[in-house]
This record gives structure tokens, sequence and C-alpha cells, in this order.
DNA sequence: ACCTGAACACCGTTCAAGT
DNA sequence: ACCTGAACACCGTTCAAGT
């Protein structure tokens, strides 16, 4: 029932942190951050739950080396040509492509982007490109601690993700049971509800869901910078 | 050390789901969403662990009745005059209201939003005015889900939010500790991180976050909106 | 109807010990 | 340096019983 990834009898080489990180990030993703414990995470490797703590001082240290494991994904495009905009865009769709593999561990990440070297990197290049765009530092702070925070929780709640993964057809019989519960909802009380029941319980185009959501996020910037501007020539 | 409202030797009234639910939240609100065990809520309220077990199904049902207390403090603007956009921001500081008083429970509403009567009629306000913006039922179900979860991480990753309440003395020197660490990065690697350091450690003005925080949703709507618009004259 | 008490199969983690 | 084994203080939850 569950992944091989979580299952092999381990091929038992040396353990290091980061081959620790990795199987924890195996094992999330295929049935949920839960099914992460200390016990369980060690006889995936083939080894007792103690070993481990030769590696990590504790689990919150596990948790942050599996949230570094995505952000070492991420791929920052080197490019600074043309608009910040669209510079931001291809940024974004970089922190999105490293999470989208793995909903389960996502939300992880939100803690370590300032105390990785991985999520520095990214940091440092949105709140470059947001000087760009003309926020001074202190907006560039929350603005762009909004868009990372707004991307991971995009990929965290993706509309139909199964909390736990592996189960298939499980996962489909809860969409239909979401859908069937909305669609029938009062139509008097709750119209638009019940009219965009298919699109609340499911994610008919992944791509597009993500491409919206980007959307929103870089034209907010673009929206404030613009009425920032504005009030500051008036 | 620990608030008051968890360490009462309990009024000893007849337990409703609803008034557990309320005692979980003060716990949470005081010593973090952990601090929530179902031994510990049942010390705090003067009665054996499995006597919560009458009241709801599961750890889970105890978490979604959390949750629940939140959105039904949401109070929902009565008001439908005025543009689209500036109802939207008065529905979403509504939300916002409910949600920052209790940033170690806001999590839990992003699996009840259409789940509980409260959340169907927050979800239900957002995607009827995304509908007055000319949003089709499908995107409006993306960007209303967007919205409302975007508000969610804003209120639970608001910087320098402590993670567990009660210690302000440890909270300030966590503060401290993050902006020193930031500040004392290489600037010629990070030279946006280190001048942004203070504003990434700590949020000097929690009403200005939030507004901003706001304006970037609402803005990022308008924004939309206008290009599909455009995108369908063409 | 509402609550108790003992028990079970789990947690993370400490500590002393092995090689 | 790296791993083991037994133990401790916790979890959520089941089950049979009390009033």
């Amino acid at each position: 029932m569950s992944s091989p990834a979580s299952t092999q009898p381990a091929p038992r080489e040396r353990l290091t942190p980061e081959s620790v990180a990795r199987r924890a990030v195996a094992l999330a993703d295929a049935e949920g951050l839960d099914a992460v414990t200390v016990r369980r995470l060690a006889q995936d490797l083939g080894v007792t739950p103690m070993a481990l703590y030769r590696h990590f001082s504790d689990k919150d240290a596990l948790l942050d080396a599996m949230a570094e494991c995505l952000l070492a994904d991420v791929a920052v495009p080197e490019s600074r040509s043309g608009a910040w905009d669209k510079q931001m865009r291809e940024v974004l769709d970089a922190f999105l492509a490293a999470l989208r593999p793995h909903p389960n561990v996502a939300e992880l990440t939100l803690h370590t982007i300032l105390t990785s070297t991985p999520g520095l990197v990214l940091a440092e290049r949105v709140l470059e490109l947001l000087a760009d765009a003309g926020f001074p530092a202190e907006h560039a702070a929350e603005v762009g601690t909004y868009a990372l925070c707004s991307l991971v929780t995009l990929v965290t709640t993706e509309p139909g993700r199964a909390e736990r993964g592996g189960d298939a057809e499980a996962y489909e019989d809860t969409i239909r049971a979401k859908r069937a519960t909305l669609a029938s909802l009062s139509p008097a009380r709750y119209p638009h509800v019940v009219a965009a029941a298919d699109a609340l319980a499911d994610c008919a185009n992944d791509d597009a869901y993500y491409r919206l959501g980007a959307d929103l996020v870089v034209a907010g910037m673009q929206g404030v910078s613009r009425r920032s501007r504005r009030s500051r020539s008036a």
C-alpha cells in the first residue's frame, strides 16, 4: 500500500544529515508529514531511533533540514534582463516548481527561508526586484514575505490535495464527497458556493491554478507599487 | 508563568462542545497549539481525558471546532453599497479582525471554511463579490480560496510572532537574535536582506502590516480582473 | 446521558553503554 | 565517531465499567 520509497529495507550506507533528511522528505511525500516520526524514519533507514540524534539535535532540526531540501531545489534565474515584474514572475515560478512536488512538506519552508543559504539567496533576489520596483526596504520586506508565504499556502492548500499521499482511491472518494456536500447546500442561501462546487472541491487544471496564483501575487505587487508611486508624487 | 486562562482549577460546569472548544482556543492562545492535548485540556477543564470523547469523536473534530470558534467571530458586513473592491476590502478586514487575536489557531481555519456555517457565509460573500467583479465561477473559486488562505498565512507568519505565547522576555530575545543574525550576514552577498533586517525580524506596526497585506490581495484581484476583461474584449 | 479508570500502542528524548 | 538498548514521561484512543 505504501510507496517503495518508504518501505525498502534500506541500503544501509553511512548516514549523513542530508541522506536522512532526503529520506524523511520521501516518507512525507508518500504518507504525509505525520508519518515522519523519529522511530518510523529510523526503521526506514534500518537503524535505531537514537542513531538519528547523532545527525540532528532534535526533531525540529530534522524538519528544518527537510525544508532546506526543498529550498535547495529552487533554481533562482540568473538573468537580470527585462522588466522587474517579468523577472519576479520567473523567480516565483522557480519557487513554485520546487515546492509543487512536495505539498506535504512545503509548509515547513515558511520558517526556514531566512535561516538557510538557499532560502536567503531566494529572499535576496525577491527583495532586489522589489527595490527595482520602487519599494522602500521596510515595505519590500513585508511584500516579499507575503509573496513567498502566499505561494507556500497555494501549494499546501491546493484544492483536492490529499493530506496523506498514497491511496488514490480513498482520495477520489474524498473529492467526490466534498463536491457532493457543497453541491447539496441550499442554493438560496449559498448560490455562488453551489455554482462553484466543482472548482472548490477539486482543481481541474493544476498548471492553470498555479498560473493564476502567481498572477495574483505579481498583480498585487504592481498595483500597490503604482499606488504608492502616485501618492508620493502627489 | 502561564496565563490564568489555562490554569484556573475550572469552574466545573457541564461540558458542551462549545465550552470545550473555547477553552481549547484559550489554551492555544496562551501556550501554543502543541499545548492543546486531550489530556492537558481535560486537566484544565477538571475532568478525565475520556470525558472529552463524549463531545468530540476524535482530536481532529476538536481542532475543527476550535477553527469554527474563530470563524463564528467573523462579522461579515451587511452593506452591499459601493464598488465591489471596497466591499471586498471590508469583508477581508472582518476576516482579519477575527483571526488576529488567535495567531496560534488561525491555521486551523484553512480546512474548515467550506465545512462550517460561518465559513460558508464568508465564502459565499467573497464569491458573490468576485462575480460582481466579473470573474467566472471557476476563477472566482480559485481567487477566493487564494485570498482567504493568504490572509490566514499573513496572521500565522506575522514577522516576530512567537510560536508559543506567554513568555514575553524569551520572545524579545528571539527577535533580537534573529535581527542580529540577519544584520550580520555578508552585505556583499545579501545587501537587500541586510538592509531590511529590522523589518524582516519584527513587525514595527501590526496595523500597517495587515493593511498592506489586504492591499496586496485586493490589488491582485483588481489587476487580474482588469487583465481578463481586456483579453476578453480583444 | 455523562463521566471514570485501567490499559494499549504509540510518541520524543535522556542516559549509560558498547565498538 | 557512530550506533545500541533500556528507560522515562508523555501522546491519542479503546474498552468495560460506574452513576
